[in-house]
DNA sequence: CTTATGATGAATGGATACCATATACCAAAG
DNA sequence: CTTTGGTATATGGTATCCATTCATCATAAG
């Protein structure tokens, strides 16, 4: 029951880091959703003390969740430090959804040379629960084990960068291909059992192209509902602002 | 002179953004140097308060730079909130700098068609005075002045995402290129040309490849140097803890 | 002697109050 | 109409304080 002295001060695991809710990122998270849904545009001032209010929290959490947005460059700051919406570029959010395919495919390498046969199993393992939860039709559950099958290669490739880099990504883009694409949880299912099978024989470019393809996939859907979000938003309120 | 109401209400021009030194961003770029030249190695926990002390500051701008640098992914955060130096996977750096000469190149290969003839124009001064200052031997001013030509190309790109992302991946991966590699500076400035050359005449793809190399050639003596660097500091200290 | 249990200490996220500073806004003066 | 100047506002930062939670250690039980 390891050593349990001190060899490892505390990242003895990374795969269960759960990340314990803290506000800020509670607050980041309703703030990110509400940018990537056309409910906050472009240009739109974000203030600690409203939002303190408004989330019934104080400034503090609110601070720590716009500094982080600003990281992620949802938000931009100007020179008197106030925050408000980015721009989006939907050209550079399609090289976004690019570089997020590159990097879940760089870390499916790293993964094909590092992954234990258990951790290939316990892959396995979430896509064929997903494989259920998609012939019942929980979609919902199905998108979260889509979710944490991924995760789970990800950390098989040991890379701390890459899985920060991922994080971020992963953020920046809109989600829900299981929702709007009507047979996409059936190609995802296919398309994990291709990667296993890849992993399996430890052949990290195999299962570098077949990832890349896989993520990159949802892409194009994903940023029509969200060009289209942004469209409908702006039309009603102002022509051009 | 810009209407001056409020077209913009402040991200009126993205390259001059001078981000007013926070305290917060100063402390962690001196907890991101000290972990990027082996001063503080993997494992080593940063305690706020210690660190507030240290650098004769209060808890908060410290923990504003612990929040950033796990963003980033140079820290990591176990169950207890408690930080430390994230573990340095000198493999998956590599697959970092990768990432970082792919974003670069498509950033390139945006700024290929959006960027005005002044930008170029600005563009070129920088590096014909970076040309200047490394026929002086001011390799320190060069250095600046490289940074300065990328960052003017990279903002050209008018994509704010790409611009977080690659703010994010130049401060994960380690610096010096043009002290440690003596033949750099020339080749840098032959290069710059190069992607100005395909810029002008608004080649993407000729500016995103000559980009992307010209990005990834400095990874591997980068590399060295801080592999060089970790085994010096690992050795000396404790024998492998 | 080893394992389980409980208690103590340390560090974090968060709340609250306060201040100096720098910007944005607005109104009056040229 | 433009410029100038003053005021209000929001921010980063400091200083405390608190509840929670984890790690560590000592003790007790097997």
């Amino acid at each position: 029951m390891k050593k349990a002295t001190e060899d490892y001060p505390a990242s003895e695991d990374l795969s269960l880091r759960v990340q314990r809710n803290r506000l800020s990122s509670q607050v980041a998270a309703i703030i990110r959703e509400q940018i990537l849904t056309g409910q906050l545009l472009p240009g739109q001032r974000i203030v600690q003390a409203e939002w303190a209010d408004r989330l019934g929290v104080s400034r503090m959490p609110v601070r720590d969740a716009i500094n982080g947005l600003c990281l992620e460059g949802m938000l931009v700051q100007n020179s008197a430090g106030s925050a408000e919406v980015a721009p989006i570029d939907l050209e550079g959010l399609e090289d976004v959804f690019e570089l997020n395919a590159i990097t879940t495919a760089l870390c499916a390498r790293r993964a094909a040379s590092r992954i234990t046969p258990e951790e290939i199993a316990a892959a396995e393992d979430l896509n064929e629960e997903m494989g259920r939860a998609i012939g019942e039709g929980r979609l919902q559950d199905a998108s979260e084990l889509n979710w944490r099958f991924h995760r789970a290669v990800n950390i098989a490739a040991r890379a701390p960068q890459l899985l920060a880099l991922l994080r971020i990504l992963a953020r920046s883009t809109p989600h829900g291909s299981f929702e709007i694409i009507p047979e996409w949880p059936a190609q995802a299912y296919d398309d994990h059992k291709l990667i296993l099978d890849a992993l399996r024989v430890r052949d990290g470019e195999r299962a570098a192209s077949i990832t890349r393809q896989h993520v990159l996939a949802t892409a194009q859907p994903l940023l029509q509902r969200l060009a289209k979000r942004l469209s409908a938003s702006r039309q009603p309120s102002s022509p051009l602002r």
